[in-house]
DNA sequence: GTCTATACAAAGATAGAC
DNA sequence: GTCTATCTTTGTATAGAC
């Protein structure tokens, strides 16, 4: 399920540009933001770091763009939309498979004027498909995202979160 | 409901390190953890920065010493415990009421040999005595710190979590 | 679009005197 | 317990040539 083209944060982007945040993308999660640095991902691509420059004008304006990507995949990834359980899985399997990129995307203040005008709603939208009710839909999406944090922060006694606790979450949810 | 003795991270400190301590929290709430220094809190306190090290090894054993801190205070604040309801009330209430303190604490991996041990088992056990099931009280919780960091992020489309949102939360759980 | 050279700032931490 | 002086590293970003 693609997301539609005028909410494709990347269709403004030369093709070089996109090489870059496509190189970015492997850099954050190999080291996470904090470590991802001008020069190393200057290395990954085999250039210079002042380089970087002509496509990207900061760090910042990198990191906006590495968020709208991943609300544009995100919001994929969950799509189409069933039942809660399976919207569930979904979204904890895109988060499991890119957890430096989910975490980018979802904690710190959003800089909403950055991003295509829609594209937020459209990546939550699922959560009200599948519950029919907007309070409903931030309960469960609330609830997910903190399962998700606890677990990829191995926050949970044994490290991941029981199965048995993902299945408690569903049900009440269903 | 103040925390067993054994379990106070503060025990070992000297007083001169409990003020730092308490200074640290003073400019954590400020600042942020990311844009406090050791210079910035060295002002706080009118010394010079390399005195700091005097009393914490290390910034990075000040922070521990402030998640310790938070573990404890978190863990007193929602007890005694009585239903679902009051639960979330008071962990919603100290979190907001020290914001980055909760951040500091509940993201990032956590290094338990540093912390009194049962410590943090303690902090978490008011949802087991709320829900009275492991699972469910697992679930609570991460759905409750879900709430919770969205709203801290300004996630909501309204900046703050509905009321609404919270009842539909507490309503599935109790 | 890439390079070299460099500016500029900030942060964590240590040494040694008082 | 605090100071001054300093080291070392790191990171973002700019200037100007090729």
């Amino acid at each position: 399920m693609t997301c539609p083209p005028e909410l494709d944060p990347t269709r403004l982007l030369t093709p070089r540009a996109r090489e870059v945040l496509a190189a970015a993308r492997v850099v954050l999660e190999r080291e996470g933001w904090q470590t991802l640095t001008m020069r190393t991902l200057a290395d990954e691509l085999g250039i210079a770091a002042p380089s970087l420059y002509k496509h990207f004008a900061s760090k910042d304006a990198l990191r906006t763009q590495l968020i709208a990507l991943a609300l544009k995949e995100f919001g994929e990834a969950v799509r189409p939309v069933s039942t809660v359980a399976t919207l569930v899985r979904h979204y904890r399997d895109v988060a499991a498979a890119n957890p430096q990129l989910y975490r980018l995307a979802t904690s710190g203040t959003l800089d909403r004027e950055a991003l295509p005008p829609g594209l937020e709603e459209w990546s939550g939208s699922p959560f009200f498909e599948a519950t029919g009710d907007p309070h409903r839909a931030q309960a469960l999406w609330a609830a997910v995202h903190g399962m998700v944090v606890l677990e990829l922060d191995g926050r949970f006694p044994t490290g991941t979160a029981p199965e048995a606790t993902w299945r408690e979450l569903v049900a009440h949810f269903s």
